[in-house]
DNA sequence: ATGTCGATACTTTATCGA
Protein backbone atom coordinates (compact mmCIF):
# COMPACT_ATOMS: atom_id res chain seq x y z
CA UNK A 1 0.00 0.00 0.00
CA UNK A 2 1.56 3.31 -1.57
CA UNK A 3 0.57 6.39 0.10
CA UNK A 4 1.50 9.50 -1.23
CA UNK A 5 0.84 13.73 -0.21
CA UNK A 6 1.32 16.15 -3.13
CA UNK A 7 0.68 20.01 -2.61
CA UNK A 8 -0.30 20.78 -6.38
CA UNK A 9 -0.90 24.50 -6.09
CA UNK A 10 -4.07 24.30 -8.15
CA UNK A 11 -5.37 21.25 -9.23
CA UNK A 12 -6.94 22.97 -13.23
CA UNK A 13 -3.16 23.81 -13.52
CA UNK A 14 -1.45 20.52 -12.65
CA UNK A 15 -4.15 18.00 -13.73
CA UNK A 16 -1.86 16.66 -16.74
CA UNK A 17 0.96 16.60 -14.31
CA UNK A 18 -0.91 14.70 -11.51
CA UNK A 19 -2.02 12.45 -14.57
CA UNK A 20 1.80 11.52 -15.40
CA UNK A 21 2.76 10.91 -11.96
CA UNK A 22 0.50 8.52 -11.21
CA UNK A 23 1.25 6.11 -13.90
CA UNK A 24 4.77 6.47 -13.15
CA UNK A 25 4.41 6.58 -9.25
CA UNK A 26 1.01 4.21 -9.21
CA UNK A 27 0.29 5.32 -5.42
CA UNK A 28 -2.48 3.74 -3.80
CA UNK A 29 -3.80 6.45 -1.62
CA UNK A 30 -2.90 10.24 -2.84
CA UNK A 31 -3.47 13.19 -0.31
CA UNK A 32 -3.89 16.66 -2.77
CA UNK A 33 -3.50 19.94 -1.19
CA UNK A 34 -4.20 23.77 -2.60
CA UNK A 35 -6.52 22.47 -4.94
CA UNK A 36 -7.52 26.24 -5.04
CA UNK A 37 -10.95 25.53 -7.15
CA UNK A 38 -14.55 24.95 -4.94
CA UNK A 39 -15.68 20.90 -5.30
CA UNK A 40 -17.10 21.30 -8.42
CA UNK A 41 -14.25 22.65 -10.45
CA UNK A 42 -12.26 19.72 -9.48
CA UNK A 43 -11.32 17.25 -12.59
CA UNK A 44 -13.16 14.49 -10.73
CA UNK A 45 -13.52 12.54 -13.87
CA UNK A 46 -10.14 12.68 -15.22
CA UNK A 47 -9.23 10.82 -12.17
CA UNK A 48 -12.03 8.15 -12.05
CA UNK A 49 -10.72 7.28 -15.44
CA UNK A 50 -7.11 6.63 -14.19
CA UNK A 51 -8.79 4.05 -11.24
CA UNK A 52 -9.13 6.13 -8.28
CA UNK A 53 -12.32 7.28 -6.39
CA UNK A 54 -12.19 10.99 -5.56
CA UNK A 55 -12.65 13.05 -2.29
CA UNK A 56 -12.84 16.95 -2.64
CA UNK A 57 -12.60 19.27 0.49
CA UNK A 58 -12.89 22.35 -2.08
CA UNK A 59 -12.79 26.44 -1.19
CA UNK A 60 -12.92 29.05 -3.85
CA UNK A 61 -9.35 30.54 -4.86
CA UNK A 62 -7.43 29.19 -1.98
CA UNK A 63 -6.87 26.15 0.17
CA UNK A 64 -8.32 23.49 -0.63
CA UNK A 65 -7.87 19.93 -0.43
CA UNK A 66 -8.54 16.37 -1.96
CA UNK A 67 -7.89 12.48 -1.67
CA UNK A 68 -7.53 10.27 -4.33
CA UNK A 69 -8.00 6.36 -3.85
CA UNK A 70 -8.12 3.71 -5.52
CA UNK A 71 -10.01 1.69 -2.71
CA UNK A 72 -13.43 2.50 -2.54
CA UNK A 73 -13.55 5.11 0.22
CA UNK A 74 -16.13 3.92 3.12
CA UNK A 75 -16.11 7.14 5.10
CA UNK A 76 -15.53 10.84 4.53
CA UNK A 77 -15.07 13.50 7.44
CA UNK A 78 -14.48 16.86 5.89
CA UNK A 79 -13.17 20.19 8.20
CA UNK A 80 -10.65 19.67 11.29
CA UNK A 81 -12.87 19.79 14.50
CA UNK A 82 -12.30 21.87 17.40
CA UNK A 83 -13.34 25.50 15.86
CA UNK A 84 -16.81 26.12 13.96
CA UNK A 85 -15.75 29.44 12.38
CA UNK A 86 -12.59 28.06 10.76
CA UNK A 87 -14.07 28.39 6.81
CA UNK A 88 -10.63 27.63 5.64
CA UNK A 89 -10.91 24.27 3.70
CA UNK A 90 -7.87 22.36 5.36
CA UNK A 91 -8.67 19.23 6.35
CA UNK A 92 -10.09 15.89 4.93
CA UNK A 93 -10.02 12.88 6.49
CA UNK A 94 -11.16 9.35 4.54
CA UNK A 95 -11.39 5.86 5.84
CA UNK A 96 -10.77 2.83 3.69
CA UNK A 97 -10.32 -1.48 4.17
CA UNK A 98 -7.05 -1.86 3.65
CA UNK A 99 -7.57 -6.20 3.32
CA UNK A 100 -8.94 -6.88 6.78
CA UNK A 101 -8.70 -3.72 8.73
CA UNK A 102 -9.57 -0.27 8.25
CA UNK A 103 -7.12 2.66 7.45
CA UNK A 104 -7.85 6.23 8.30
CA UNK A 105 -6.01 9.27 6.01
CA UNK A 106 -6.35 12.34 6.47
CA UNK A 107 -4.48 15.63 3.51
CA UNK A 108 -3.65 18.43 5.41
CA UNK A 109 -2.75 21.85 4.52
CA UNK A 110 -1.56 23.29 8.02
CA UNK A 111 -1.55 27.26 7.88
CA UNK A 112 1.64 29.05 6.94
CA UNK A 113 1.17 31.72 9.35
CA UNK A 114 3.12 34.61 7.71
CA UNK A 115 3.88 37.24 8.49
CA UNK A 116 4.39 36.03 12.21
CA UNK A 117 3.17 39.72 13.84
CA UNK A 118 0.05 39.10 11.85
CA UNK A 119 -3.30 37.37 13.00
CA UNK A 120 -2.17 34.82 10.81
CA UNK A 121 0.28 33.17 13.19
CA UNK A 122 -1.92 32.67 16.29
CA UNK A 123 -4.34 30.92 13.63
CA UNK A 124 -1.25 28.25 12.28
CA UNK A 125 -0.51 27.54 16.56
CA UNK A 126 -4.18 27.11 17.18
CA UNK A 127 -4.96 25.17 14.15
CA UNK A 128 -1.81 23.06 15.44
CA UNK A 129 -3.32 22.63 18.90
CA UNK A 130 -6.50 21.35 16.94
CA UNK A 131 -5.02 18.85 15.12
CA UNK A 132 -3.19 17.34 17.73
CA UNK A 133 -6.24 17.38 20.10
CA UNK A 134 -7.75 15.55 16.91
CA UNK A 135 -4.89 13.20 16.59
CA UNK A 136 -5.24 12.29 20.22
CA UNK A 137 -8.79 10.91 19.64
CA UNK A 138 -7.78 9.08 16.98
CA UNK A 139 -4.78 7.65 18.50
CA UNK A 140 -7.29 6.50 21.16
CA UNK A 141 -9.16 5.08 18.65
CA UNK A 142 -6.41 2.09 17.78
CA UNK A 143 -7.19 2.35 14.54
CA UNK A 144 -4.34 2.88 11.84
CA UNK A 145 -3.71 5.81 10.54
CA UNK A 146 -1.75 8.21 8.35
CA UNK A 147 -1.96 12.11 8.51
CA UNK A 148 -0.19 13.75 5.21
CA UNK A 149 -0.19 16.87 3.95
CA UNK A 150 1.91 20.57 3.82
CA UNK A 151 2.47 21.04 7.45
CA UNK A 152 4.00 24.22 6.22
CA UNK A 153 6.72 23.08 9.21
CA UNK A 154 10.63 23.00 8.58
CA UNK A 155 11.47 19.95 11.58
CA UNK A 156 15.00 20.76 11.98
CA UNK A 157 18.40 22.47 10.82
CA UNK A 158 18.70 19.56 8.63
CA UNK A 159 15.69 20.18 6.36
CA UNK A 160 16.48 23.67 5.50
CA UNK A 161 19.52 24.91 2.93
CA UNK A 162 20.18 27.95 4.99
CA UNK A 163 18.58 27.76 8.72
CA UNK A 164 19.88 31.33 9.61
CA UNK A 165 17.82 32.57 6.48
CA UNK A 166 14.44 31.20 7.54
CA UNK A 167 14.92 31.38 11.37
CA UNK A 168 12.50 33.99 11.92
CA UNK A 169 10.07 33.25 9.22
CA UNK A 170 6.89 30.62 10.73
CA UNK A 171 7.67 27.69 9.29
CA UNK A 172 10.86 27.78 11.61
CA UNK A 173 10.06 29.54 14.38
CA UNK A 174 10.92 27.82 17.96
CA UNK A 175 7.16 27.84 18.74
CA UNK A 176 6.15 26.04 15.48
CA UNK A 177 8.75 23.43 15.45
CA UNK A 178 8.21 22.97 19.83
CA UNK A 179 4.36 22.42 18.73
CA UNK A 180 5.31 19.87 15.58
CA UNK A 181 7.20 17.78 18.00
CA UNK A 182 4.57 17.60 20.55
CA UNK A 183 2.26 16.57 17.87
CA UNK A 184 4.84 13.91 17.18
CA UNK A 185 5.05 13.01 21.05
CA UNK A 186 1.74 11.88 21.07
CA UNK A 187 3.14 9.02 19.39
CA UNK A 188 3.35 9.42 15.54
CA UNK A 189 6.36 8.74 13.29
CA UNK A 190 7.76 10.75 10.59
CA UNK A 191 7.72 8.51 8.05
CA UNK A 192 10.69 10.21 6.18
CA UNK A 193 12.80 10.33 9.39
CA UNK A 194 11.86 6.66 10.28
CA UNK A 195 13.63 5.19 7.31
CA UNK A 196 16.71 7.70 6.61
CA UNK A 197 18.39 10.50 9.00
CA UNK A 198 19.89 12.28 5.43
CA UNK A 199 19.76 15.71 5.58
CA UNK A 200 18.28 17.85 2.49
CA UNK A 201 15.50 15.56 1.92
CA UNK A 202 13.51 19.14 0.28
CA UNK A 203 10.30 18.65 -0.81
CA UNK A 204 9.63 22.46 -1.40
CA UNK A 205 11.56 24.94 -3.56
CA UNK A 206 10.24 28.41 -3.94
CA UNK A 207 9.59 29.40 -7.33
CA UNK A 208 11.63 32.80 -6.81
CA UNK A 209 15.46 33.09 -6.77
CA UNK A 210 16.33 30.05 -8.67
CA UNK A 211 15.55 28.26 -5.46
CA UNK A 212 15.47 24.85 -7.27
CA UNK A 213 18.89 25.54 -9.81
CA UNK A 214 20.38 26.19 -6.49
CA UNK A 215 18.65 23.50 -4.31
CA UNK A 216 17.81 25.98 -1.95
CA UNK A 217 14.23 24.17 -0.59
CA UNK A 218 12.47 23.16 2.69
CA UNK A 219 11.41 19.69 3.60
CA UNK A 220 7.51 20.78 4.91
CA UNK A 221 5.30 18.25 3.70
CA UNK A 222 5.26 14.95 5.83
CA UNK A 223 3.47 11.64 6.63
CA UNK A 224 2.59 10.91 10.13
CA UNK A 225 1.68 7.25 10.88
CA UNK A 226 -0.06 5.89 14.06
CA UNK A 227 1.98 3.49 15.70
CA UNK A 228 0.01 0.28 13.60
CA UNK A 229 0.90 1.95 10.87
CA UNK A 230 4.52 2.80 11.74
CA UNK A 231 4.35 -0.98 12.40
CA UNK A 232 4.17 -1.81 8.86
CA UNK A 233 6.41 1.02 7.22
CA UNK A 234 8.72 -0.36 4.39
CA UNK A 235 10.00 2.66 2.62
CA UNK A 236 9.72 6.71 2.40
CA UNK A 237 10.90 8.75 -0.26
CA UNK A 238 10.75 12.14 -2.35
CA UNK A 239 9.84 12.60 -5.90
CA UNK A 240 12.25 15.04 -6.49
CA UNK A 241 12.38 14.87 -10.21
CA UNK A 242 9.04 16.10 -10.76
CA UNK A 243 10.07 19.98 -9.59
CA UNK A 244 11.89 19.81 -12.75
CA UNK A 245 8.99 19.04 -14.90
CA UNK A 246 6.99 21.37 -17.47
CA UNK A 247 4.81 23.65 -15.33
CA UNK A 248 5.73 22.32 -11.68
CA UNK A 249 4.27 22.79 -8.61
CA UNK A 250 6.61 24.51 -5.93
CA UNK A 251 6.36 21.30 -3.79
CA UNK A 252 6.70 17.51 -4.96
CA UNK A 253 5.16 14.30 -3.57
CA UNK A 254 6.37 12.53 -0.69
CA UNK A 255 4.74 9.01 -0.41
CA UNK A 256 5.52 6.04 2.16
CA UNK A 257 5.47 2.37 1.54
CA UNK A 258 3.60 0.29 4.05
CA UNK A 259 3.24 -3.41 4.09
CA UNK A 260 -0.11 -4.16 4.18
C1' DA B 1 19.37 43.28 -3.91
C1' DT B 2 16.59 40.83 -7.18
C1' DG B 3 14.51 36.99 -9.35
C1' DT B 4 7.64 33.47 -9.40
C1' DC B 5 3.28 31.64 -9.88
C1' DG B 6 -1.88 31.15 -9.66
C1' DA B 7 -6.66 33.03 -8.74
C1' DT B 8 -9.49 36.88 -9.06
C1' DA B 9 -11.71 41.17 -10.34
C1' DC B 10 -11.20 44.08 -13.59
C1' DT B 11 -9.31 44.72 -16.72
C1' DT B 12 -5.00 44.68 -20.13
C1' DT B 13 -3.05 45.35 -14.85
C1' DA B 14 -3.17 45.11 -9.80
C1' DT B 15 -3.89 42.67 -5.59
C1' DC B 16 -3.49 38.81 -2.57
C1' DG B 17 -1.48 34.55 -0.81
C1' DA B 18 2.26 31.62 -0.67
Amino acid sequence: MKIATWNVNSIKVRTQNVLDWLRQSEPDIVCLQEIKTVDEGFPRQAFEEAGYNVAVHGQKSYNGVAILSKLPIDETQARLPGDDTDEQARYLEVSVTAGDRALRVASIYLPNGNPVDSEKYPYKIGWMQRLRAHADVLMRSEEMFVLAGDYNVIPGPEDVHNPDAWRDDALFLPQTRAEFRSLLNIGLCDALRACTAEPAQYTFWDYQAGAWQKNHGIRIDHLLLSPHAADVLVGCDVDRDVRAWERPSDHVPVWAELNL
